[in-house]
DNA sequence: TGTTAGCACTCTTATCTGTTGAGTGCTAAA
DNA sequence: TTTAGCACTCAACAGATAAGAGTGCTAACA
């Protein structure tokens, strides 16, 4: 058990630490205002709190730095309140204060505040699409042997994909088929539609159109080969501006990571609700050793869940950024709340 | 004028510093095969080309380098011609195998392609909209209050906008007007839009529906505030693989422009038909003194033409990047001639 | 006259050395 | 229990030295 000073000299150190990122001396932490005893004291202070692992040297006669361990017990015992300043809350607020209807603009400008206010990197995860349900289904002919497919959700998304008309088939037909698919199909959440359109459509399909098989085929490879969830990124040449990236190498590795998206969408996918924070090797993946990433989820409706994540040095501010956080995830569940309330 | 030799000192040097990177002296060249005469004399050819201003020492006793008067040269009078390897065209042809029928995806794959096989950073840019043409217009209700607005072009490229209906406008109405504004707008440039809305339409509107300035003014916002030409990135971060970017300072200032797509645009827009290369200083903007720039045109349909383009340091590898940058632009007019071919 | 061998010279790079300063740990006194 | 004082450690910096790569020039050679 940590006794009254040696917590505040721990947060001291990782406070000072957090905004110097220099190793940090018995004599300078002495001379805080809230600190009302001499260096050597502290010094034996410091001796214990790096015997429990909470700080440590980077050589034999150095100051001392927030070890691991220390930054996750500074997250979970020291963290001050934090107060956004007012430019801050003003450049939030005039976010989300233009009308936004679309899902993708909506987190495309949040990761954009988010990685601007904290020069850190910005992921947004969109939620999975269980409940993201058909609208429409549109066919729009481009020339004889080519159209466009439309699909249109509730949440206001758009999906396209143009695609190639047989020969075989004719333009009747197609529209035909579209019909009895808007339909049949209106209301149908995205992931049953593939398993939907062969149980129930299909029959029905068949015995109103010629060429069934051969159209069908096509529009279904037009309109289900979807993309996963997708990745918004905001500010990643952040990076490049912390001090503990100078080294290329450790750069390159996290680009490199970054690039996956798979990998990416694992570690974020974050079924604690509420903000979680992952310091160092607690990530696991190599590339953020050390690296902190912050998870905090929204809300879509009623049960869509999204992450918002923010990946930066393990020398963090973690107040400010965890407050931030906070403010832009519940921004953003008004917004989409908005959209259903009279739906 | 330069002799036989003096050229194939200046081939040698450059060809040698290109895929070393590091300062060429003379014992290392009088060793090349193709090079039958001794360091001595190869020296005195050096002093000569230098003073040509065509290489240049990094120090006084060091081996030289190419000047970009020397690689201005060398693109202009020795390039060799170059063959790419089965697995690059074998690579590139697969990229275009797959039926690709929007424009977008054809111009990120290219990027996408055209990075990884040089190591370098492509930038695509998009035709003009001069001629992309209105096919349709659609609007899908997805709440009382809400709707998008749905623009398909004849290249198959959909623009979308959700936005809010106001109280006084009925379904009906809407329904109407886009009934007529499809009716009289079909096959307009994009362009042109605006202004045909105005003078032709809106008459037409007018006597057709209630409330007719509101509604108008809403579907205008929801479908005119198109971003300019987009522009497609690939391989950003390969810059970071080169020796010449181990100085993160130069790095940064490369990506804080790269960022600003007005410049970049300004900076591709190609008029010239054919490949047009531009080394350091010849590019204007600071950032990209140590950079060479490397832009192909392609062509869309009749007379629309966007730019392919390539980003790496001064020290490219010319001959190669080139070739591959003519079969790729006409790999993609090839492609999008097809969709036009019997529209 | 063009080419080449040889040599002195220059400059970079790496390694070693000594110095400085920040910071620690320990001891003894308050 | 706290603090002053002191010896000790180590990183960072600045010279100094040596090795190596490369040049320019001169003189000899074909």
């Amino acid at each position: 058990m940590l006794t009254e000073r040696q917590l505040l000299v721990l947060q001291v150190i990782i406070d000072e630490f957090i905004h110097t990122a220099q190793p940090v001396g018995s004599r300078s932490i002495s001379k805080k205002g809230e600190v009302t005893f001499s260096s050597a004291t502290i010094r034996n202070e410091m001796a214990d709190l790096e015997e429990m692992g909470l700080i440590e040297k980077t050589h034999s006669s150095s100051g001392r730095v927030p070890s691991e361990k220390g930054y996750r017990f500074y997250v979970d015992h020291l963290l001050s309140p934090f107060r956004l300043s007012n430019m801050e809350i003003r450049s939030i607020q005039e976010t989300f204060r233009d009308q936004m209807l679309e899902f993708e603009r909506v987190v495309q400008k949040s990761a954009g505040i988010l990685s601007d206010l904290t020069n850190y990197t910005s992921i947004i995860l969109g939620p999975e699409v269980f409940e993201t349900k058909l609208k429409q289904l549109q066919i729009v002919p481009l020339t004889a042997q080519t159209a466009v497919a439309i699909l249109v959700t509730n949440t206001g998304h758009v999906e396209h994909r143009a695609f190639n008309i047989p020969q075989e088939i004719e333009a009747n037909d197609l529209e035909k088929m579209v019909n009895i698919l808007n339909d049949r199909l209106h209301g149908v959440p995205l992931v049953q539609l593939h398993e939907k359109i062969f149980s129930e459509v299909g029959a029905l399909l068949k015995t109103h159109t010629n060429n069934y098989e051969q159209a069908f085929q096509y529009l279904q490879a037009a309109l289900l080969n979807e993309q996963p969830t997708k990745l918004y990124v905001g500010g990643k040449t952040n990076i490049l501006m912390q001090p503990e990236f100078k080294d290329l190498e450790k750069v390159r590795s996290l680009y490199a990571m970054m690039e996956q998206e798979s990998e990416i969408v694992h570690l974020l996918r974050n079924d604690h609700s509420g903000i979680q924070v992952k310091i160092g090797h607690e990530n696991e993946v190599d590339a953020m050793q050390d690296c902190s990433l912050i998870t905090a989820s929204y809300a879509l409706g009623d049960d869509q869940v999204g992450t918002i994540a923010l990946l930066g040095p393990t020398r963090m501010e973690y107040n400010r950024v965890i407050k931030l956080m906070h403010v832009l995830s519940s921004e953003m569940t008004d917004t989409f709340k908005s959209w259903y309330q009279n739906e």
